[in-house]
RNA sequence: GCGAGAGUGGCGGAACCGGCAGACGCGCUGGAUUUAGGUUCCAGUACCCUCGGGUGUGGGGGUUCGAGUCCCCCCUCUCGCACCA
């Protein structure tokens, strides 16, 4: 300590600290730490090899927020660990002829090196890294546990696929119009294929509450769109001629009157059925162009809705006239019933539709207001049969004329029924309820919700992923690993070939296996899971590290220890990116459910409050990316300016939820600051001059007013204006330091401002902390208590306005009356010359505000 | 098209419930120190101006004693969703 140096050294502070607080164990879990436990959580990184400055921007503030709950007196528990499945440790593995787990651990002990760099207060003991098998056994026990409870199951149907990943996608994981595979921008393509799903669809109505969860809006929002509720009705509807009826689903039964045409998806089972023999033809010839129709195809902007008339009639529901059936793929088979009622004058598809092939568009509903009494009582005109074969032209009626302007109407408030028989007059939502009960009543009919969310598809044909635990035998079946054979293992000697197959599916000693049931030969699902399994219940995880190591599961069983569930969950805060919103967050949400419903989730709601943090941009302002070369470098700036210096920057650019631009100059400002504070403590100051008492005591308030901001701006993430507030305080220090320094009320100064920026700058805050007091870390001392009655000012400055401009400002006791506010308001000089001639007619006083005068 | 959010100096951004617009920082300008550059320190920095003041928060209207903030209309940008019946 004697030959300590009075230079800010922070490569050399922060490697003996780092070391310090690693062996003294300060930032481990500890039941037994006196205060509330509080679980704050980021969202565990993927092993790619360096660590970008994302990842600082991420979880940075996320550990100050975590340092300071502690300093408030809770027991907190701030995890980490790596999602160490995945895509590229393959294609590495590939590249280099190497094992994806030598690719992987190897990023991971760099990675290690660099977030602890950061000098977060990671509970490093709990780390958790996904690909190890004690961690995936549980993967595939939970997956067990939920084929048991029946919601987890196989499936042959269309899917979607990657050919550049050379795997199936989840439908979350397929982005925008363009359907680009969410991790390598390639269009995805439709195959048919046998594949394990998850029963997400089963919670779709829990998902949908949000109730005592303290997230983004935006979150809820996304989320409540993606699951996309509709109430509608059911309705068959007969087929003419035949023993048959369609079903179809619509969320307006008040637009009953004008169906002009129904459509059928064109895999809908009945339309080989249907077809006239006259346009069986034609629909052969269009079910066989839908199904061979890319993606790209069926998206091109220039594409129309096109369909083809199957020759049938399907009867309407109220008038019973004939309404012709078409086939179009703008009606798909996985959404309702895959058959729709079409009402052009209200649908904007059916009426582009209608359009296209000049179907008749019968108007039924308008504005209320619009709608006469008694308009239109007798049974509506609009199903009218069509030869759809013919020109619409020679069509009788069918000319599509009764459309007009301002159609397709497809307001639904304030809108009414009119030439809809009985049902005239009625106004949303009376009328879709009116027309529910009557389908309901005749029994053809009844009420149903649907939601565009689909099932978890998880199966992946990659190899570096948690097999899943399935077997197929000639005589059983297909039969799940028995729980006490987990972990189905992943071969440490599979073979690397760029095929683009999964190895697992070549490798002999993977794939024969005994069937479970009857000991005969039979093989194993080479498929593996989704990697967002992994991060669907690390949180739980991460209280006891690969729990039952080395022993049998049981359906019993809970993958983490239960008492510890019961102490730690739920999640009290987690932070991460936006771009989690639905994935991530969606699935999280539903294995809750799930886990809760199997017995091992004591909760059901497993993360109280959620932040997400945004985007940290490249100088340009745009992406950072290695194309554009705007990457920055976190360990480069570290090595230039120190941690600390990075982590003050990062929080000092902006709101933690906005993102910004990465300047490389404004990093300038906050290493001034952190030199202005250090050589504010360990250089002395200049000549002292004579101790100023009212100086003293001005820099007593703003050291209570900046702790209280501090204190409030902590709690909602606002790190830029409380940095911005502790440099105030810096300059204040600066200014009044002759006057002040060695008073009580300058050191009360000095490690109020170090406890205060302790969460911030863990590191130089530590050294100044021990340079002046010696013994316990700063970071385990408490948030000092602010002096609420010197928080606030004694005096205040109001402003005095004439007519709404500022003539003066006068200072006044906190609290002054208005009525002296405004008596002192008009005795001032520069009001007076303001006034002139000109008479007061009113004056506004605002308390500790202003005086406003309105004269004329 | 639907949904969410955002438009404030040269830049990042402040501004509680409607009450001094531009805190804090970057950059820039001038000065001091320095052989020079850098560092550091001091002063200045929204715009216009006849130095009294005037104008300013994407544009236009409105409410109010008073609007960046509230209401209506419009424009622009970002994000999410998009044949979901």
């Amino acid at each position: 300590m004697s030959t300590m140096s009075d230079r800010y050294t922070p490569a050399e502070i922060e490697a003996r600290w780092r070391q310090k607080w690693e062996a003294e164990g300060i930032y481990e879990l500890d039941d037994e730490r006196p205060g509330k436990r509080f679980y704050w959580l980021t969202m565990l990184p993927y092993p790619s090899g360096d660590l970008h400055i994302g990842h600082w921007y991420a979880m940075v503030p996320s550990d100050a927020g975590a340092r300071f709950k502690r300093m408030t007196g809770h027991n907190v528990f701030f995890p980490i660990g790596f999602d160490a499945f995945g895509l590229p440790a393959e294609n590495a593995a590939i590249k280099r002829n190497i094992h994806p787990r030598e690719w992987t651990y190897a990023n991971i002990e760099r990675m290690r090196g660099q977030l602890k760099s950061m000098g977060a207060m990671f509970a490093w003991r709990n780390e958790v890294i996904t690909c190890e098998p004690e961690y995936y056994k549980w993967n595939q026990w939970i997956f067990r546990k939920l084929f048991d409870m029946g919601l987890a199951y196989r499936e042959f149907a269309p899917v979607d696929f990657c050919p550049s990943c050379n795997t199936t996608l989840a439908r979350e994981q397929v982005v925008g119009e363009a359907r680009l595979c969410e991790r390598c921008d390639t269009p995805v393509v439709k195959k048919e294929l046998n594949q394990w799903k998850l029963r997400i669809t089963r919670y779709a109505e829990e998902l949908l509450d949000f109730s005592g969860l303290e997230w983004p809006e935006a979150v809820r929002v996304m989320q409540t769109n993606w699951i996309g509720r509709s109430e509608g009705v059911e309705f068959e509807m007969a087929v003419e001629g035949s023993g048959q009826a369609i079903r179809v689903y619509t969320t307006r039964p008040d637009t009953i009157f004008g169906i002009t045409f129904c459509v059928l998806s064109p895999e809908h089972p009945l339309v080989e059925e249907l077809a006239a023999p006259a346009q069986r033809e034609a629909v052969r010839a269009y079910r066989e162009q839908a199904r061979n129709r890319s993606e790209v195809e069926r998206m091109s902007e220039a594409r129309e809705c096109d369909g083809v008339f199957t020759g049938a009639y399907a009867r309407h529901p109220f008038t019973g006239k004939p309404v012709p059936i078409w086939i179009a793929d703008y009606v798909l088979m996985g959404y309702g019933t895959g058959a729709i009622m079409a009402v052009p004058a209200h649908d904007s598809r059916d009426f582009t539709f209608a359009g296209r092939y000049r179907l008749p568009i019968v108007p039924v509903v308008r504005p209320a207001e619009e709608v006469r009494p008694g308009e239109g009582v007798r049974p509506a005109d609009g199903a009218r049969p069509v030869d759809a074969a013919r020109p619409a032209a020679a069509v009788p009626g069918g000319d599509g004329a009764a459309g007009g302007a301002g159609l397709p109407y497809t307001e639904k408030e304030g809108s009414a029924m009119f030439e809809s028989g009985p049902f005239s007059g009625l106004v949303w939502p009376e009328s879709f309820r009116a027309v529910a009960e009557a389908l309901e009543k005749k029994g053809t009919g009844q009420r149903s919700v649907k939601y565009r969310l689909r099932d978890w598809l998880i199966s992946r044909q990659r190899m570096w992923g948690t097999p899943i635990p399935i077997v197929y035998c000639k005589a059983c079946g297909t039969v799940p690993v028995p729980y006490e054979q987990l972990p189905v293992r992943l071969p440490d000697d599979a073979v690397y070939k760029p095929t683009g197959e999964s190895p697992l599916k070549y490798h002999e000693g993977f794939l024969r296996t005994a069937c479970p049931a009857c000991g005969g030969p039979a093989e194993r699902e080479t498929d593996t899971m989704d990697t967002f399994v992994c991060s669907s219940w690390y949180m739980y995880a991460y209280l006891s590290p690969y729990w039952k190591r080395g022993q049998r599961l049981a359906p019993a069983d809970t993958p983490w220890e239960p008492e510890r569930g019961r102490q730690w969950l739920p999640i009290d805060q987690y932070t991460g990116g936006i771009e989690h919103a639905i994935m991530h967050l969606l699935y999280l949400r539903f294995f809750a459910y799930a886990l809760a419903d199997a017995g091992a989730l004591p909760l059901r709601a497993p993360v109280r409050r959620l932040f997400n943090q945004g985007i940290i941009l490249g100088e340009d302002n745009e992406k950072m990316s290695k194309s554009r070369g705007n990457v920055v470098n976190p360990d480069d700036i570290v090595a230039r300016y120190g941690a600390d210096a990075v982590r003050l920057y990062l929080m000092f650019i902006g709101p933690w939820d906005q993102g910004g631009p990465w300047n490389p100059q404004g990093i300038e400002g906050v290493v001034r600051f952190l030199h202005d504070i250090w050589y504010l403590i360990v250089r002395p100051g200049p000549a002292a001059a004579p101790a100023n008492a009212a100086r003293a005591t001005e820099l007593r308030r703003a050291v209570h007013r900046t702790l209280k901001r501090a204190g409030e701006d902590y709690q909602s993430f606002k790190y830029n204006t409380l940095i911005a507030a502790l440099m105030v305080l810096r300059n204040q220090l600066k200014t009044c330091r002759a006057e002040t320094e060695g008073s009580p009320a300058w050191e009360e100064a000095i490690d109020t401002l170090l406890l205060m920026m302790a969460p911030l700058a863990p590191y130089a805050t530590e050294e100044l902390w021990q340079r002046r007091h010696r013994g316990a870390s700063i970071h385990v001392q408490p948030w000092p208590r602010c002096d609420p009655a010197l928080a606030t000012e004694a005096r205040v400055t109001v402003i005095v306005q004439v007519n709404g401009k500022v003539r003066d400002r006068i200072e006044l006791p906190l609290g002054t009356p208005a009525d002296r506010m405004q008596a002192a308001a008009l005795e001032q000089p520069k009001v007076r010359d303001a006034l002139g001639k000109l008479a007061v007619r009113k004056v506004i006083a605002v308390e500790n505000k202003l005086v406003n005068i309105v004269a004329g």
